[in-house]
DNA sequence: ATACAATTATTGTATATACAAATGTATAGG
DNA sequence: CCTATACATTTGTATATACAATAATTGTAT
């Protein structure tokens, strides 16, 4: 990603500002690729997580306010992202029995099968993404990360 | 930004996912503190984007091609965009008079103004949000994302 | 000149998102 | 037991955005 050449500056950015856009630019650039390599399936980035967050409770369910506090971009109304999750019967909603006001979400069968086929495209789309980089520039990266 | 607490995994996460999603909250985390300083201003990062642009053009207007192509985050409807902006007299709008087709989008001196107070705030947080980092450090996130 | 394609921006429409208010449920204090 | 407060989610509504269709103008080839 060449910043300059990308938002047509031939000014010298400071090096703040050029950070926080460069990560802007390259962030953009991945959320892009995802969104495309998820299209064929009619899924969204946001729905994606939900799903993958709902395997990961291993037969547990999640209500609401843990899928928010876990989604990487957090929303400000799951419930119409689970809405559509469960139309595509993907997942199923059942009031919490010991709780009433909590709602059970969990991943179904067809969910996990649905995950599986896009584990591997999406594994396939970050490394395509990532094949610039030694396992040592990755590490440095997060460690860089680390530090916001 | 401790990724595993932010997202509540105890597994580990395979490093370059790792490496996405730590971009991923990381910017989510600089849009959010962005759009929150400007909000008191009643601009948001997209305005104030297309706002700067257009004061580096020094005088010479850009007609909506132009600003497309230079904004940071791409947007599928600019025409609004600066619907919005001439709303609030920040810049102006007229027909090209060499081409039809094309409009000829300028800043205003209010425009110009409000930029100027918005500058020292988003200088502010630029450096707020970056003080953990060394010139050098940031040399090298640089020389990181330039890999992508 | 005329027809056709290319360019540039706008508009319509469906969907997504943000934000606040409302709903229903649980808990704590008098 | 009643009431106030806190909690978890849903709903309403305004705004934002994506995407496709349309409009207007220009360039080009015949």
């Amino acid at each position: 990603m060449n910043v300059e050449e990308r938002i047509k500056t031939e000014g010298e950015i400071p090096l703040e500002r050029r950070t926080i856009i460069h990560l802007m630019l390259v962030t953009n650039s991945i959320n892009d690729k995802m969104s495309l390599a998820l299209k064929p399936f009619d899924i969204s980035i946001q729905q994606f997580n939900v799903l993958r967050i709902l395997r990961g409770q291993k037969g547990k369910p999640a209500n609401l306010s843990t899928l928010n506090e876990r989604m990487v971009t957090k929303m400000s109304n799951t419930t119409r992202l689970v809405d559509k999750l469960i139309l595509k019967e993907f997942v199923e909603r059942h009031i919490c029995p010991s709780n009433r006001r909590k709602v059970e979400i969990s991943i179904t069968d067809k969910g996990l099968e649905q995950l599986r086929k896009l584990d591997v495209l999406i594994t396939e789309t970050e490394s395509r993404l990532l094949n610039e980089f030694t396992v040592d520039e990755l590490k440095q990266l997060n460690t860089l990360l680390h530090k916001f």
